[in-house]
RNA sequence: AGCGGGGUGGGGUAGUCAGGAAAACCCGUCGGGCUCAUAACCCGAAGAUCCGUGGUUCAAAUCCACGCCCCGCUACCA
């Protein structure tokens, strides 16, 4: 028997959960914690919501409402997610509670006891109109090396990391005014002190995976810095040092804690209150599921807290899974592109997304999410290979004997076909044992095969009229690889497995099994009912191509002016015919001059977010090819205020989109003309053309 | 910009660290079989310059060099 800790990436309770949260850590963590505890194991699986830090209290503002009613909020809806997906922790819980707070409090004074922690004077900005001091992300401005976009302190053009002093005109991203430079102190973290030892303890770690151990050991290499632990803000857990008192401590620092504070409520919960030591003390191995970006602070960070705290168990494994995309996009929560759980787990059986999640897990490389081949997979092997199996057997001995016939008189290939069941069985256990997730569920897909494939070569519906006691042999087989096949299955689609136990008459729960690939009972079966039902993805699901939400007009050009602050820009005055007259800036003074632009017909976006350049407002961005840097114009044809368009993609402006989103529409310049996905930009009168000769798949900016 | 990961039939993936006969698996397509079962299941076939170029080797998807392309990270998006 081994004792197994589980610690899964705690979700941010400032948003839905999603299924790259799913696909990356809940469901590999449970997988996991399943395959485990049926193996007889003693497993502690642990996370909770993380409820701290900026992110929260600027949605609380917004919404007008306390930060505490945001994240129980969020709580509660995530831990009805876990239910829905059939998520099984030890304890989930979340960091805003008393308890927590307790021990992070503890943690962070033996560190600072331990002089692992010590005080720095620093200078941030500080927001006079927001009354406080804003964390690096709320921050813009203009990098001081190439004057490119830096955003909080790094430069997002040249990717230079900035000094609070070398970023120019700096915006609060809050509220748009300028703030201050001012003088703070914090608590510093001395991560620096232990670069020696991190490296000595990942030296034995050469099983973990490529891109964990890789990342890992050169971001050490690369030199830790120390960091600031503590924060200008009041949301969040108190510093137990005085001179703190307006202070918190810094969200991620508190967070990782929590795998530890997780581990002591639990103990204490179930009323034996020093049973955490078990896993954190005694020897234990320790598992962490999270996404790529969250490597360094489990592989770095979180080990250093654990290493300077000393005496507690540091991590064994740290399978760090890459991103599902939507489409070949990431999610994301800013940007609105992503799938709910709330909102999937009401439409689709939970346990066909966790199939499909599984065949298609992020382990190497990222994975997309397809509506199509979600639809597909479900209903071409779900259904049909693994659920068609257990249907046909079932319905089989129910119509014919009732219950599940002995095993009589032997055929030739059963011992054979058996024992490839049972070797695939115990590969299905070795594959989740060595976090190989997909592999898995191929196998336990597999078993589903060799089934049907046995019962196709041995045909009982004929022995049924002219050998019963082998048709009943055969069927004693069929049912056996169905037992298998549900305890294989457990990890993976628990409630699916629990189906099938039930319906072979079995008591209990086959979550309570021993992971063995057991003999079959000659039990009474009931009725069997389908375990999957095919699906339809209906088109809503599927998402718009990103195209559709451009809006596209032709504009003819009124007037045009220099820009007073800038050398190579134009504020051009546009006429969209209904949509009346706008200005927007445009930095193509250096390939055309005023007259020539006079009168023009060009392609605007219109629904652009707006932004303000260089001082002056654009309310919408022209279209041209960028060939080698050189800008030149799309000129249209209908009459000014038409839409622009592709065929077959339905145009559905939103409201506003960022220039991010525009970027990901990925047009370019082909034999004079535009093309996007192959097809032609036009408008009602024709297709639109480059204002100048221009080589192809050059694209339009 | 630096760093990490990746590019394998129409789609999705395994294999790459320890180089070796026919490049494996699932889906899709085509042909056949079967009928117990949710038009299911089973068998067979077609389909790949393994991103490109050059190199090492008796032998390269795999090792080396250069280049192209995608994704991520760079300390607050799983």
């Amino acid at each position: 028997m081994e004792r197994i800790f589980i610690g899964v990436a705690w979700p941010y309770a400032n948003g839905s959960l999603h299924l790259g949260t799913l696909a990356g850590c809940l469901l590999p963590g449970d997988i996991f914690g399943r395959y485990h505890r049926m193996k007889g194991n003693e497993v502690l699986m642990v996370s909770g919501s993380d409820e701290h830090g900026t992110p929260i209290t600027l949605t609380a503002e917004k919404e007008g409402v306390s930060p505490k009613e945001i994240v129980d909020r969020y709580h509660e809806e995530h831990k009805r997610s876990l239910e829905d997906f059939s998520i099984k922790f030890e304890n989930f819980t979340r960091t805003s509670n008393e308890f927590h707070k307790n021990v992070v409090k503890k943690f962070f004074l033996r560190l600072y006891e331990k002089g692992y922690i010590y005080p720095k004077k620093m200078m941030a900005f500080y927001c006079n109109n927001c009354s406080r001091f804003l964390p690096d992300r709320y921050v813009e401005g203009i990098c001081y090396y190439c004057h490119g976009k830096a955003r909080g302190d790094q430069c997002e053009e040249c990717g230079r990391t900035l000094d609070v002093n070398e970023i120019l005109e700096p915006k609060c991203k809050i509220c748009g005014s300028t703030p201050v430079l001012k003088e703070t102190e914090h608590l510093f973290f001395k991560l620096s002190a232990f670069e020696k030892d991190l490296l000595q303890w990942l030296n034995g770690k050469n099983f973990w995976r490529d891109n964990v151990i890789n990342f890992t050991l050169n971001f050490i290499k690369s030199g830790l810095k120390d960091r600031a632990i503590t924060r200008d803000i009041e949301w969040g857990v108190e510093v137990p040092v005085e001179g703190y008192e307006n202070k918190r401590i810094y969200v991620w620092f508190d967070a990782v804690i929590g795998y530890l504070s997780a581990s002591m409520e639990w103990a204490k919960k179930k009323g034996a209150e020093d049973e955490w030591e078990k896993w954190w003390v005694e020897e234990a191995r320790h598992y962490y599921f999270l996404a790529k970006d969250n490597i360094p602070f489990h592989t770095i960070i979180w080990p250093a807290m654990l290493m300077g705290h000393g005496g507690l168990n540091l991590p064994y494994d740290v399978p760090a899974n890459e991103f599902l995309t939507m489409s070949g996009e990431q999610f994301s929560k800013s940007r609105g592109v992503g799938i709910w759980l709330p909102d999937i787990a009401k439409k689709f059986d939970t346990d066909t997304i966790r199939y499909y999640l599984s065949i298609n897990m992020p382990e190497k490389r990222d994975t997309d999410w397809n509506w199509k081949d979600f639809e597909a997979k479900v209903n071409n092997e779900l259904v049909a290979i693994y659920g068609n199996f257990v249907h046909r057997v079932l319905t089989f001995i129910h119509k014919n004997f009732g219950k599940i016939p002995p095993y009589l008189k032997e055929g030739e290939h059963d011992r054979k076909v058996i024992n490839e069941v049972i070797e695939t069985f115990n590969e299905v256990g070795e594959y989740i044992e060595k976090c190989h997730f997909k592999e898995g569920i191929k196998k336990v897909m597999r078993i589903a095969q060799l089934g049907n494939q046995y019962m196709n070569a041995s045909e009982p519906w004929k022995l049924l009229k002219e050998d019963v006691e082998r048709c009943k042999s055969v069927m004693n087989v069929c049912a056996r690889i169905v037992k298998i096949l549900a305890i294989a299955s457990a990890p993976y689609m628990p409630k699916a497995a629990e189906k099938i136990w039930h319906m072979l008459g079995y008591e209990g729960s086959v979550h309570e099994q021993r992971w063995e690939a057991a003999e079959i009972d000659e039990n009474e079966i009931k009725m069997p009912v389908p375990l999957f039902n095919k699906i339809e993805v209906d088109k809503m699901e599927e998402v718009e191509d990103p195209f559709g939400k451009l809006d596209l007009r032709v504009a003819k050009i009124v007037g045009v002016e220099e820009h007073p602050n800038a050398d190579r820009l134009y504020v051009i005055e546009i006429d969209l015919g209904e949509m009346g007259k706008r200005k927007i800036v445009a930095g193509i003074k250096p390939w055309y001059s005023k007259e020539e632009l006079m009168g023009k017909k060009i392609v605007v976006i219109t629904n652009l977010k707006k932004a303000r350049i260089r001082g002056v407002e654009s309310e919408g961005m022209l279209l041209a090819v960028d060939e080698n840097g050189k800008a030149v114009l799309l000129v249209a044809n209908a009459k000014e205020g038409s839409r622009v368009y592709v065929e077959g993609i339905e145009a559905e402006p939103a409201a506003e989109v960022s220039y991010e989103e525009f970027s990901k529409v990925k047009m370019v310049s082909k034999d004079g003309a535009i093309e996007y996905k192959g097809k032609k930009l036009r408008d009602e009168e024709g297709l639109i053309k480059t204002d100048k000769p221009v080589g192809d798949g050059y694209p339009v900016r």
